[in-house]
DNA sequence: TTTAATTAGGACTTTATTATCTTAATTTAA
DNA sequence: TTAAATTAAGATAATAAAGTCCTAATTAAA
């Protein structure tokens, strides 16, 4: 819906690492396997995210991955930005008109901009440390009402 | 972003009749010509709105198609689900969970509700007949600032 | 020093979406 | 009655996203 396949694994895999909060590198094989993301295509995304100093890559022996800075300083949108690309100069209109702005809004526009905006703060809004701190709360709150373990709160 | 291109194109062929507000039937190719929108894929799209009697074909030389039902009958929601298929029964975790939902969210949950929540309404509240209304003050307005004629108030 | 375990990266495959090509069916006009 | 103009529909092609496979490079442990 708001981003591509491959950028929702990607928060998945920040958001574990956050919540690991690990001094050693973790595993891709170990994220994957907890959020059932294909392993070599999360490899995959995980390079991206080297790249763009997101993640930091260990390699050999007893190597993985570990975030980039501390997780109060990255951002959903950075993560989403750096998998898909920045977004497009212009803000595309949503039933794809060429012009289309402010002062000649197509139909949807005016919705449709409150909309994005409100989106677009959700995005950048919200940063490693407080996601891993409310899926932490949902494991526990779920365990009380009897799942078991890690697994529960994410996947079947 | 919201759905998929040929939903988008179904759309502006939709509002392109009710601006048009024709008694005779408008072939594809004149729509397509007007949104610049490929011919043979309009017509494509146009089958399957058809089948879903949003709108009627007449075949045959002075041919075209035009809408199923009254304008003010069609919402861009109805639009969308016959080109892209009914959502899925349960609402998707923006972040991929499994587990997620008003009692056992994840993150972004209640934001998120929140926004998909005005989507729906968005595209549940507009019908043809208001959305072509704006299109035509759209056009009015464009052509006091120097844009000539129809085509330059949706493409360039 | 060799082997095992790990990420990096290139090439490929699969799937879904978007787009095109061709012919059939239908209908009106000439 | 024939020809032209139109939508219907099947087959194919192009593109992008998602996923897999294989080997190289790196590192630590045996």
């Amino acid at each position: 819906m708001l981003y591509t396949k491959s950028a929702e694994y990607a928060i998945q895999a920040m958001i574990y690492l956050a919540e690991k909060n690990s001094p050693k590198p973790v595993m891709i094989s170990e994220i994957a396997a907890a959020y059932e993301i294909p392993q070599q295509f999360l490899a995959k995304i995980a390079q991206i995210l080297v790249r763009h100093r997101l993640l930091i890559a260990i390699r050999g022996r007893n190597g993985g991955v570990k975030l980039g800075r501390s997780p109060k300083d990255i951002y959903i949108h950075q993560v989403v930005e750096a998998v898909d690309g920045p977004p497009p100069e212009q803000e595309q209109c949503i039933i794809g008109l060429d012009y289309c702005s402010d002062e000649q809004p197509c139909p949807l526009h005016n919705k449709w901009s409150v909309i994005r905006e409100q989106i677009k703060e959700m995005l950048e809004a919200e940063n490693l440390e407080h996601l891993a701190k409310r899926v932490i709360e949902k494991r526990l709150a779920m365990r009380e009402l009897g799942f078991d373990d890690l697994i529960g709160a994410v996947k079947k």
